[in-house]
DNA sequence: CTGAAAGCGCTTACAG
DNA sequence: CTGAAAGCGCTTACAG
């Protein structure tokens, strides 16, 4: 590859000024220009982006780690839509966007150290959010700008955010199953040490306790976002008989599908038996049958805010602060029904 | 951040020496490593990769672009089964993933020289195939390792692939349709441009004229992968009345869901009226109503394999010209059936 | 407007 | 086993 230097000698000047036409500075002229234009031209050349970036110290590159690279992360909705997001912003501003992957989430606190130590992006959207690991206070200590999805359980000025209000729009849907009557009510969240299913749990709490409803604690399961987790759930909930619940909320469209497999097998009407709510606002759960009632989170919206508020902090060299939230909407469609009498 | 040289200062020691420790080299003393390792730790030292990697002349990355950033595309199952693929490689071998936007196939091509030419990235995954566009011809002159989904319309011992055979697989799709009794099958391509397109519509016509069906040119649409373009697509043979396809064959499942809606809307029993079938195997095509009969491509697994072969080629300084193929499979449901009498 | 030099933070061939 | 130096390919403050 022909470097600044090889241009330069074919066009008769000095490196430096090479590199002040590829970088845009004033003060060349018009001559000078267009020899070095047509030297790097003849040349195939094109800056070195390591090297600009290691003497820039800016990368030009936002990162995102994927907290478990499993097959179930990538059959739901969410991953693609944090991804559309992203690269939406990251595209119009000319970002790229550096993706690792992880074995869990010890490994997902590594990948995003190493990333940030050893400075190959200039910001991090911080997915997951855990309880069992401080990402955060080891964040703030790189002084690196990021955004975190979802409020953290420790807020802070210094922390900037976007969140979906997990816990009120969770006590919402659990409203409006209790609005059509249900009074056993299960609640199948993902995997228990993220931050998103506490907050959902405490939405369904607290809706339940509102109705005076003392849930039982085997309505309360989790399915790790996956398929198969809604449909074990399922499995185990049917067992309590006459207690079994009449509707389920899970806290992504997979689990709500696999509750729905789980169903159609034994035979249990939907939604005239029992109900079923996802969340996410999948096209599978528009298309499912019956098609599922889901609460729709904007996670593109989230994370395509998320990136705008990182690439500004990187431009301005400010630390980001904002802390926004987005609304949901609970579309409501034919997994849902009157509480069977 | 700390660099190399204050570890070396407080270790007192040469800064060549703390490199020795850091990348591994042999032929140094034991005390000297905790000595290193002691002010490291203390000073919370990393290297830093982008100083390595000018270095090196190596990034640890592996690049891909996503051909058009637009809804659609991140609402099928193929983007994130290729990141799937991508992911689980590259996490293994401890590369990471460039991923960058685009807002069309030109600009596609702009970004992949970019990163290429900027030396970004080790290797390159291709995946949109166009055919007005010469990308592998560019990537060949650069000397990059690259590998190329889906066989190339002019195939070279110089190119890596790895194909799912789409022309022999969408005529045994085709095949199993005539042997319903469908004998008036449309096509539902996805973007015209797109080698993958051109590859099933010769597929769909070769099984045809094996049959000995003369397709009218109105059974060949292209939905350009969205839901919407499939719905559409039915919108439009539907006005060919008595002539119009009791079978569609989609090219994703996607376009296949709008099928089933625009079908549903018309109150067309399927697969009693008209089968169709999807293309990818997503889980939205298992939940649908009428379960969806699909062509599964396994697009985690290509890209997976892409993802090594490009791996060792960049570990083996040996330009890859590994060509292999994955076998697809048709997935049989409730979609089809034969055809009305 | 342009050149010469120093520096970004590493690695490694060369000495010793 | 370790140090000193050169180099990876840029950018930019300093002169002129």
């Amino acid at each position: 590859m022909p470097t600044i230097r090889d241009v330069a000698h074919r066009a008769g000047v000095h490196p430096s000024t090479v590199s002040r036409v590829f970088s845009g500075k004033p003060y060349i002229s018009q001559a000078t220009r267009e020899r070095v234009l047509e030297a790097a031209e003849a040349l195939g050349f094109q800056p070195n982006a390591i090297a600009r970036s290691l003497t820039l110290q800016r990368t030009n590159m936002l990162a995102i780690v994927v907290p478990h690279v499993f097959d179930g992360y990538f059959d739901d909705t969410f991953f693609p839509q944090v991804m559309r997001g992203l690269l939406q912003v990251a595209y119009k501003y000319g970002y790229r966007v550096l993706v690792g992957g992880s074995g869990g989430h010890m490994d997902e606190v590594t990948q995003v150290y190493d990333i940030v130590g050893s400075r190959q992006a200039d910001g991090v959207i911080v997915l997951s959010h855990r309880l069992d690991v401080d990402l955060i206070g080891a964040l703030l200590e790189f002084n690196i700008p990021f955004v975190v999805m979802g409020r953290p359980d420790t807020p802070s000025a210094e922390v900037a955010w976007v969140d979906a209000q997990d816990r009120r729009y969770t006590a919402e849907v659990i409203r409006y199953l209790i609005g059509l009557g249900h009074r056993r009510i299960a609640f199948v969240g993902g995997d228990p040490d993220v931050a998103v299913t506490v907050e959902r749990l405490l939405g369904y709490q607290a809706a339940l306790e509102e109705a005076g409803i003392e849930p039982l604690p085997e309505w309360v399961d989790y399915g790790f976002f996956v398929e198969d987790g809604g449909y074990q759930a399922v499995q185990r909930m049917i067992r309590l008989g006459s207690r079994a619940p009449t509707a389920y909320y899970a806290a992504n469209d997979l689990m709500a599908l696999g509750i729905l497999r789980a169903l159609r097998e034994r035979h249990i009407p939907v939604p005239e038996a029992v109900s079923v709510v996802g969340t996410n606002g999948s096209l599978a759960a528009a298309h499912a049958h019956p098609a599922l009632t889901t609460l729709f989170v904007p996670y593109a919206e989230m994370t395509a805010r998320a990136a705008s508020i990182l690439i500004r902090s990187i431009q301005t060299g400010e630390k980001p602060r904002e802390q926004s939230q987005v609304e949901c909407q609970l579309i409501i469609r034919a997994s849902t029904g009157p509480a069977p009498t």
